[in-house]
DNA sequence: CGGAATCCCCGTGGATACTG
DNA sequence: CAGTATCCACGGGGATTCCG
C-alpha cells in the first residue's frame, strides 16, 4: 500500500503518545471521541446553535447528555457559549478557533463513515452468515 | 473563517445521516470511535500484530476490551484475522483494505490530538481556576 | 428557554481464574 | 499463547422534575 508510508510516520508521532496509558490526551480524546462529542462538534461547524437548536439535530441526545458535553466542551477550549441577556434567555455555542481546527479532521472522519458505512453494513451480515447464531 | 466554507458543505453531506439517530452509521462509529476502538486501529497501523503485542501497545487495555474489540472490528470488516497453525497458536491482526481507508482520517485525529492537546489542558486548567470548586 | 438536580437502570469494562 | 468465562463495581446515560 502506498498509504501506509506517510500512516507510519504518523502513528509513529504518537507511539509515545496516545498509546501510553497515563497520557494526557486520553480523557480529552475519550471526551471528544465518546457518542456525542463527535456529533456535536460536526453540528456545530456550519455556524452557532442554540441549545434547543442543538437538541433537535443531534438527534437522540438528550439535554442532560448535551449540557453536560457542552460544558466539558467548553472547558477544554473547544466550544464557546455566549449568553445575550434576553427575556427569555438566549444562549449559543459556537466552535472556538481550536474547535475549527478540530472540526476539520473530525470532518475527514465523518465523511469517511458516511461514504464506508454500507460497506461495513455489508460486511457485518456477511459475517453473521458464516457464524450463525 | 476561510475552512467553514469546505467545513459546511461537508457537513451538509452528513445532515441527513450522521445526526439521524436511526442512521446505520451510528452504532458503527460507536464502536470505532469508542475509546478503544481508535487505539487498535492506529496500533495496526505499522503493521500486522500478535494479540499479545497489541495488548502491550495499547496500553491500559484489559485482554477481556482487547478481544471485544476486535471481534467487533473484524465483524465490521476493518481487521482481518490470520491464524497460523502452529504450537503455540499464533494469531495475527492486520488491517483489511478497508481499514486502511479508514486509518488514514483517523491518523489525521489523532495528529492533531497530539498537536493540540497542550492547549486542551491549559484551557482546562485556566477554566477551573475562574470556577473554583 | 436553558439548564441543574434527582432517581435509577443497565451496560461497559476491570480483575481474576480457567481452557485449548 | 490466545483467548473465554464469571463476577462485580462504577458510571454513562435516559426520564422526569424543578429552578432562574
Amino acid at each position: 500500500m502506498v498509504v501506509s508510508k506517510q500512516l507510519q510516520t504518523a502513528s509513529r508521532l504518537l507511539a509515545g503518545d496516545a498509546f501510553d496509558s497515563r497520557c494526557a490526551s486520553r480523557p480529552i480524546m475519550d471526551q471528544v471521541t465518546t457518542r456525542w462529542g463527535t456529533l456535536i462538534i460536526a453540528a456545530l461547524i456550519t455556524g452557532p446553535h442554540r441549545f434547543s437548536a442543538l437538541h433537535q439535530r443531534v438527534g437522540g441526545i438528550s439535554q442532560k447528555m448535551l449540557s453536560q458535553n457542552l460544558k466539558a466542551l467548553v472547558r477544554t477550549g473547544l466550544v464557546e457559549r455566549t449568553v445575550e441577556p434576553a427575556v427569555p434567555p438566549q444562549v449559543t455555542y459556537s466552535l472556538t478557533e481550536l474547535g475549527e481546527s478540530l472540526a476539520e479532521p473530525l470532518c475527514a472522519l465523518l465523511g469517511w463513515f458516511g461514504a464506508n458505512t454500507a460497506a461495513m453494513v455489508a460486511a457485518q451480515q456477511r459475517h453473521d452468515a458464516l457464524a450463525p447464531r
